[in-house]
RNA sequence: UGCCCGAUGGUGUAACUGGCAACACGCCUGAUUUUGAUUCAGGAAAGUCUAGGUUCGAGCCCUAGUCGGGCAACCA
């Protein structure tokens, strides 16, 4: 907090309470539920989270909202810690709304002893029928007026096991007519006979949301309850639960969710295009996910670094989506290895090169001395790029064209003096002369060239299965279209290329980071095996080229 | 038609709490460059949803509107 940029209304908040002596210490949680993938919206709230306990001298508990034993496994409890990790920060305490159904269960009770909660038979359609409509009060159910001992006793029973799946519910008692349709008598618990993850077949009957959030904050003396905008009328009941139960009074914020351009950040959509086998799966490099993008070789740096920039505010936003691409491009810029990649293979013959083969140095980061370099071994023949040549080039073309010349990145400068095409016009090689005396490091050749590409060495590539990746969607305000949102997925997210890298590719490992150069910024994929690299692109370089011919 | 949020360049977030609107991304121009990358220099772009009001002074306060979002799951 040493800059003078302006502090969210969050960090203000927290400034306050700590200044008027409210609290000692602040007390944060980032309470996921175990029924899906973490993705880039919850990397936002983590980082809020953890990042307030964490720059307040404060704590984050992780707390897992495992209230609902249908939807939740322990195989995704697994692999959101995983995440958290991964992103940089380690929590106070591994907690389960679960590890509270005692006392939930008690709290219950207390609350029906006061007359302020009762159970009710009506059906899901009747409590919904009683709960009127936004301008239309609601009614009493028939159930309403039991008296106190008889909802204990029924409650007991429900907790024993003697009803079915939604026979009977328990419901606060508080106002039918309310504004706040949430505070029409909101169901507190419900029948449930079905394993839970955790506490496996002790319990029947499971605490709503409303009756284990809030309730699970004050156990644990959370300060600054953050969560997003659309539980904004649920803080009505939140107070409400903490005044009769008399429980510590933690304080509900919101803050706007994290929206961008192209993506869906919907949980249950995703699940949806895991199921139906849009994307191989939760961690396919093209999905939001914290998995996917790991996989795609972001870097936690360049996640926290977005989730910094993009601020927190009360607004709903749209965020641009080539931010993200911006903060991934900034950190890699930075530490990815450069390394030479032709991904769709022209072959060039090199034909005045009788030195059989050399090895020419190349540093591996120019934004990082330390970094080194290595021996590229040159042959006379040769891959570059298909994109490298053109036959007929345009204005301000400055690679290789029949008869121009080129530099090779860390090699000769090369002239194309013959072109050779398949009987249907493909260009299938080219022929070459190269120039001694214009060797990188020692050039007193006299020539000046101004374009500079990427190549390989045939005899000495790799070959090397690269996988492109777009966008997953075409769209880019997902949350505005009417129709099925599948419709909106783009045919072309990922492109599959068979390339030849250089022999140093032979020993990447995993968790390296590689810029191809002029191509984008790669990471091995977990498909690789040793007889066969795969890549994945995190990443394209900016393209002032492409993107001065696109307005051509 | 009820209630609750919100509104500042294209996008996102600021504005020391009433003192001539800043930062970042993006965009444009130029320089450097053995990555058309990076880096560097410069530029365009909002007068703060509207209308009133308070004030010497309003993006910040008041009033009335407008627009956008949310709220009627035995989900969280």
């Amino acid at each position: 907090m040493a800059e003078e940029k302006g502090l969210n209304f969050l960090e203000e908040i927290v400034e306050k309470d700590l200044k008027s002596g409210k609290y000692q210490q602040i007390v944060t949680r980032f309470p996921p539920e175990p029924n899906g993938y973490l993705h880039l919206g919850h990397a936002k709230s983590i980082c809020l989270n953890f990042g307030l306990a964490k720059d307040y001298n404060g704590k984050t508990n992780l707390r897992f909202d495992d209230t609902n034993p249908v939807t939740e496994e322990t195989e995704y409890v697994e692999n959101i810690k995983y995440d958290v990790r991964w992103l940089g920060f380690e929590w106070a305490e591994e907690l389960y709304a679960s590890d509270y159904f005692d006392q939930l269960y008690q709290l219950a009770h207390k609350l029906i002893a006061k007359g302020l909660a009762y159970v009710d038979d009506s059906t899901s359609e009747e409590i919904a029928i009683q709960k009127g409509t936004p301008t239309k009060a609601g009614t009493n159910s028939p159930y309403r007026d039991r008296t106190i001992e008889e909802n204990t006793k029924l409650f007991q029973e429900m907790k024993e096991g003697k009803y079915k799946d939604g026979a009977k519910v328990l419901r606060a008692k508080i106002d039918m007519s309310h504004a706040n349709m949430l505070m029409r008598d909101p169901l507190l618990y419900r029948i449930k006979h079905a394993t839970h993850h955790r506490t496996g077949d002790k319990w029947c009957i499971y605490p709503m949301y409303d009756f284990a959030h809030g309730q699970s904050d004050a156990i644990e003396g959370v300060t600054h309850s953050i969560c997003t905008l659309e539980f904004v009328p649920h803080r009505d009941l939140y107070n409400w639960l903490i005044d009769k139960l008399e429980i510590y009074p933690s304080r509900q914020y919101e803050f706007a969710r994290l929206n961008m351009t192209y993506t869906m950040m919907s949980k249950r959509k995703l699940l949806q295009l895991v199921n139906e086998k849009y994307v191989k799966g939760w961690d396919d490099p093209r999905m939001p996910t914290i998995s996917a993008m790991r996989r795609r070789g972001f870097t936690p740096e360049s996640i926290r670094d977005f989730c910094d920039r993009i601020g927190v505010a009360k607004r709903d936003n749209l965020i641009d989506f080539g931010l993200l691409e911006f903060c991934v491009r900034d950190h890699l810029n930075k530490i990815a290895l450069r390394r030479m990649v032709v991904l769709d293979p022209l072959k060039v013959v090199i034909t005045n090169y009788d030195k059989g083969e050399e090895l020419l140095p190349s540093e591996n980061n120019p934004e990082d001395e330390s970094a080194g370099s290595r021996d590229l071994p040159f042959s006379n023949i040769l891959y570059i790029e298909k994109e490298d040549f053109m036959e007929n080039p345009p204005k301000k073309y400055f690679r290789l064209a029949p008869g121009g010349m080129v530099r090779l990145k860390s090699a000769y400068i090369i002239q194309c003096e013959e072109v050779i095409k398949d009987d249907k016009g493909e260009v299938t090689e080219l022929r070459c002369v190269y120039f001694p005396e214009s060797k990188s490091g020692s050039d007193n050749s006299g020539l000046s060239v101004k374009g500079v590409i990427h190549w390989v060495s045939a005899q000495h590539a790799v070959p090397a299965e690269v996988r492109l990746y777009d966008r997953l969607f075409n769209t880019a305000d997902l949350g505005s279209i009417e129709d099925e949102f599948t419709n909106h997925l783009n045919p072309d997210s990922l492109t599959i290329q068979n390339g030849f890298a250089e022999p140093a590719m032979r020993e990447a490992k995993p968790e390296d980071r590689f810029q191809f150069m002029r191509t984008g910024y790669f990471c091995l994929d977990t498909d690789s095996t040793n007889e066969k690299l795969v890549f994945n692109r995190t990443v394209t370089l900016r393209d002032m080229w492409a993107k001065t011919q696109g307005k051509g």
